[in-house]
DNA sequence: TGTACATCAGTGAACGCGCGTTCACTGATGTAC
DNA sequence: TGTACATCAGTGAACGCGCGTTCACTGATGTAC
């Protein structure tokens, strides 16, 4: 069964539409992201999503998921990285910050309005949570771990919506990390120890 | 001519369309608002406000304009409030989560990606600027300032979005003030001064 | 190994909807004389 | 003060569009015997 004879059965579909979901969240942004352009976009007739996933809603809500993971994913390996615990704010800041670079669409969608019903969604929540779980680990402190948070969230999501032009100063947005990483360690530096 | 009358001519139809846009924002949302719905809110057909805003585009920058003065004179007012200058941060960080809090809507569509042409409308840069400029003159330091403001924001944000349930562990959101100057003293208390 | 049949993934037409925008119009206002 | 007329705000029908979702269907798979 050659790949170009496109067989009737698509064999995979679901991780096939998960990844053409991410494209389109890459290539167009969160508000190109239909069910029907999904569908499009893996090949596929615009109903059948529906097999794999039960709305529009649910496929989002597996997108985010899949998004916190990544995002933790990055948080962890930024913390384990060798350096003063003052320095890992600034570190996962920096990671963080070149997520949201590389991801916006993305983290538009985790994080955003488009999605009002979090609280119907365990797991959503649960992967949401973990992030913040994350920082206060590598901070010691859920508190200040909270702040840390909102101070690395709001600096991605401001840069991201051309709000704050740390990365537009150069040419591209992957200055935004180094950036990012200066100010934490300017703000952090004296508080934690 | 008795206001009951509905005459022909609305009279002050720009004030009146822009009342009911961040009424809809208030009680519908950010995805309700729509050049037809604000119409119909006024009492007014789905196309007379193209005689006052050239476009959807346009109705929303003038509103986020609007919405980043109102923004700024909270924050204004927070900012010279009695008490020590270590307070500042905490006062504007209750005023800003307090804003955020009464006017979820409008605040994702200042900061959301709903206006990706920000670059296009300089009167909406200038508006925009001002909130850092303002919390960075309060702090006495632009760097820290801008600092604040990511922290501020990411508060704001993560409690609207229920991402944090800050608010919610309480009856209503008015808690989140509150809880939000804790977290700021707690974290700025020490590298201001 | 071969056949009947249940299962199920993907199809394509159809639904009703709300949207932004354009257009020729109509009703009201206010100004020039 | 009165009349003709230019101006302009608001109307309602119409456009083309993309959307989420449903439905009866068809083609393929794989299991029971």
């Amino acid at each position: 069964m050659a790949k170009s004879e496109k067989p009737y059965h698509h064999g995979d579909l679901a991780p096939s539409l998960r990844m053409a979901a991410r494209e389109i969240l890459k290539e167009e942004g969160l508000s190109a992201l239909s069910l029907r352009s999904v569908a499009k976009r893996a090949g596929v007739s615009h109903a059948a999503p529906y097999r794999h996933f039960a709305s529009r809603e649910a496929l989002l809500v597996d997108l985010a998921i899949e998004g916190f993971a990544d995002l933790r994913n990055e948080i962890v390996k930024a913390a384990a990285a060798p350096g003063l615990p003052a320095d890992r704010i600034a570190h996962i800041g920096a990671a963080y910050a070149g997520f949201a670079a590389r991801n916006g669409g993305l983290l538009r969608l985790m994080f955003g309005s488009e999605l009002p019903n979090r609280a119907e969604f365990p797991a959503l929540k649960q992967a949401t949570d973990s992030i913040g779980a994350e920082i206060g680990r590598a901070l010691g402190d859920p508190v200040i771990g909270l702040a840390a948070w909102a101070t690395v969230h709001g600096l991605a999501i401001l840069s991201i919506e051309n709000i704050l032009d740390l990365g537009q100063v150069q040419a591209g947005m992957d200055v935004l990390p180094s950036r990012a990483e200066i100010l934490l360690r300017s703000l952090f530096s004296q508080p934690l120890h």
